[in-house]
Parts: C-alpha cells; sequence; structure tokens
DNA sequence: TGTACATCAGTGAACGCGCGTTCACTGATGTAC
DNA sequence: TGTACATCAGTGAACGCGCGTTCACTGATGTAC
C-alpha cells in the first residue's frame, strides 16, 4: 500500500510502458473504426502523450498496426496450443475447438475483433500482412490436420483447403461473439452452439470425401 | 455518328446521370480503400462536379453507400437466380454455383468487392446495413436449400446456419477472385477448383448429417 | 410560335476543424570520473 | 558520495492541407399564357 511513488522505474521500462499504452489505445479505438480511420493525434491523446511523442515509439501508424498483428497472430497460436492440449478424441475435437475459441475470444475480444476485420480491410499495408500472417498460420492447422487418420491420406492441397475453411469460420464466430448485442451467455450459447454445427458438418464433410 | 450535341436530354435524365456518375465515382474509389475513409471531396470530383453539388443527390456519403449496397443486393440475387434456373441436379450443383459466382463476379467486381469487405467494416451504418441485409440473403437461400431431397427434414434453424455458411463462403470466394494479383485464367481456375471443393464438402457433410 | 417567370442542378467563395509532420526545446534519468 | 556532461522521452508552437458544410449565386431547362 505504501510505496507508491518511491518505485526506482528505468527510462526504458517507462517507454516501454508508453509504447503499450499506444498499442492498447489504437486497439481500444479499433473498437468501433477501422485501422484505416484511426488518426495518430487521437491514439497519442488516449495513451496521454503529446502527438509528436508518437514518433518515439514508432515510425507511422502502419508501423504500430503491424505490431498489433503481431500480438494478434500470437494469441492465435496460444489458442491453437490450447486446442491442441485438450484431448482430441475426434467425436468432441468440435466442442473442444468451438470452447477453446470462445475462452480466447472473450479474454482478448479486441485482438480477435483486430484480426477478423482487418483480414477484408483492403489494400493496405495492415490487411495485406493480415491476410499473409493467416495464410501461414492455416498452413500450421494443415499440419495438426494431417494427423488426423481420416485426413492422413490428403492430398497436401486439400489439406489447406480445409484448414483455411476452418480458420475463415473460427474467425468468424469470434466477431459474432464479439458483435452479438448484448452479449449475455445465452446469446452466447446460441452462436456457440451454430459454430460447433458448422464445424461438425465440416468434419463430416471431410470424413466421407472420396 | 452525327447527332451529337443536339440530344434533346432533360432536366431529371442529366440529374440521374450524375447521380450514376457519384455512385460509380465512389465505387471505384472502394477499389482500394474502406468505405468509412471515402471523401464526398473526392467523390464529387472524380464525377466531375463541385463538391457542393453532391447535396443535390444525397444528404451524406452513408446515404450513396446505402444505396450502392441495395445496388450490391440486387445483383446478389439475381445470381441467385440464374443458378437456380441452371439445371441443379445435387451432383454438379457444386459446379453450376462456383460457375455462376466465377460469372457474376467478373461483370459486378465492384460491388462483390463492396459487399464483402464492408460485412465486416465495423460499426457504421453501411456495414451493419450490409450484415442485415446478408442476413436476409441468407434467410432467402436457406428456402431453396430446403427443396432438396436431403435436406426436407432439417429443421429451419440448421438450414439457416447451412445458408448462412455457403453465402460466407461464396463472397469469401468472390474476394479471393478478385484480389489474386495478377488474375489471370490459370490462378482464376484454381481459385474455383479450391472453391468447388470447399462447396463439396459442405454438401457432402449436409449429406450425411445426422 | 413568342414572352415572362419558375425551377433547380451545379458553382465558387468562405468557414472552422482535425490531420500528420517539422522543429527547437526541456528536464529527468543515466553515465563517467 | 559528488559533480559535470550526455542521453532522450516527452513538449508545444507552427506549418500547410484536405475535409464537410454554409451560403448566395448563375444560367440552362421547364412551364404558363
Amino acid at each position: 500500500m505504501s510505496a507508491e511513488s518511491v518505485k526506482p522505474v528505468s527510462r526504458q521500462e517507462r517507454k516501454q510502458r508508453t509504447r503499450q499504452a499506444l498499442l492498447d489505445a489504437a486497439l481500444a479505438q479499433l473498437a468501433d473504426r477501422p485501422f484505416a480511420v484511426l488518426s495518430l493525434r487521437e491514439v497519442t491523446k488516449q495513451a496521454d502523450i503529446v502527438p509528436t511523442a508518437f514518433y518515439r515509439h514508432f515510425t507511422s501508424m502502419d508501423e504500430l498496426g503491424l505490431v498489433l498483428l503481431a500480438e494478434a497472430m500470437d494469441v492465435l497460436r496460444r489458442m491453437l496450443d490450447a486446442a491442441r492440449e485438450s484431448g482430441t478424441n475426434l467425436d468432441d475435437v468440435a466442442h473442444t475447438v468451438v470452447t477453446t475459441l470462445h475462452e480466447f475470444t472473450r479474454r482478448h475480444e479486441a485482438h480477435f475483433r483486430f484480426l477478423s476485420r482487418e483480414r477484408h480491410g483492403g489494400t493496405g499495408a495492415v490487411p495485406q500482412a493480415a491476410r499473409t500472417e493467416l495464410r501461414l498460420f492455416a498452413g500450421e492447422l494443415a499440419i495438426d490436420l494431417a494427423r488426423f487418420d481420416c485426413l492422413r491420406a490428403w492430398r497436401n492441397e486439400d489439406l489447406r483447403m480445409l484448414a483455411d475453411l476452418i480458420v475463415t469460420m473460427l474467425l468468424a464466430t469470434a466477431l459474432e461473439l464479439i458483435e452479438t448485442v448484448p452479449h449475455n451467455p445465452e446469446s452466447d450459447e446460441r452462436v456457440l452452439a451454430t459454430a460447433e454445427k458448422r464445424l461438425k458438418l465440416i468434419a463430416l464433410g471431410a470424413a466421407h470425401w472420396r
């Protein structure tokens, strides 16, 4: 309770905090507008620094956006890890995945919203990088898919198709969870039940492929 | 070749042309930026009128955006009609749909791009209306789906889920067709082949449901 | 057909505003001795 | 430990620019007689 202003905060530590404040401010403002319309001045205002100080941390808003993208991809990869570690006995893999998605989406709403939206954001540097990153991520998921018995014989190209389909569906579900208002437990359940059905439908199609 | 400046163009006809020029200018600029960042001044410049004349046609950019949305939904409905009229003997329904999608996407690139992107465009009036319209459209598609033998017994709610999944997939495919650069016949074929597989996978899953 | 008046799509000047970026600066933190 | 200097995150004034919107206007088209 005491030692409040006594903390010896190093210069680089303070800088790091301001940098994070900028990232957080941008992420917060992305709740109701696309990245392309964010203004440097509003972001710095929310981070409680003067506009010109922005350049001590990033050379442009695009550079900041790419850092946000990296953060978001990190969340996505941790989600994949978590899903992998939960038992995946094929029958309830859809349920496990959807539950994990729910948990991660709620804990990282802003990052999921950012990723899901910017993916379709046009020709800017950030949307383009987002698409590239998501393509790489689908590639990683394809490797996991290759381990399932019923998919082991699939061609790489078809596994990619399936992985892309699943990634698209998961991000769409995350956005539905976030955008549904008001979001109470009941509406979440409805969205998740639908998502689980979609996933099961896809799994069923995959099981009967060829 | 002669009668050039002799055309007696009525006032309302000229007005209608300018209005369309504004819509076309906006649509053209949507090729490389989201609707949210379009500026009234740039749109009027491209339509060859002075900024203030914009207000003779629309009260705001949002109003113009909603008209573009109506145009785009009209294209989408005509595509559904076209697909319905092509023979749909269940086996190659995926092929028929994808072919129709290809044709319509190429003929209405700007409208499809607009629809696919704005759908995820956040909380503006246009993206919100786009989501509502697409939800209605999925409802119409669900009715068509209900006629298939293997789907006749499905619950309404599950048909909706399937219809949403298909609409999402089709719009994603349209965007892939448009955004793939350079887009030559070969790359189109690759995108379409993948899209057809996705659709068949979903159809296969639907056929084995329950 | 000819004249007098009404309509109204498009004009152009002007406004206040928020934008990104420049620059010289301040003053607390860090470092060398 | 104390002093002198270097570093550098953050400041604040200033810039030119494009924005949406207002307003009084112009002049071709349309209408009534």
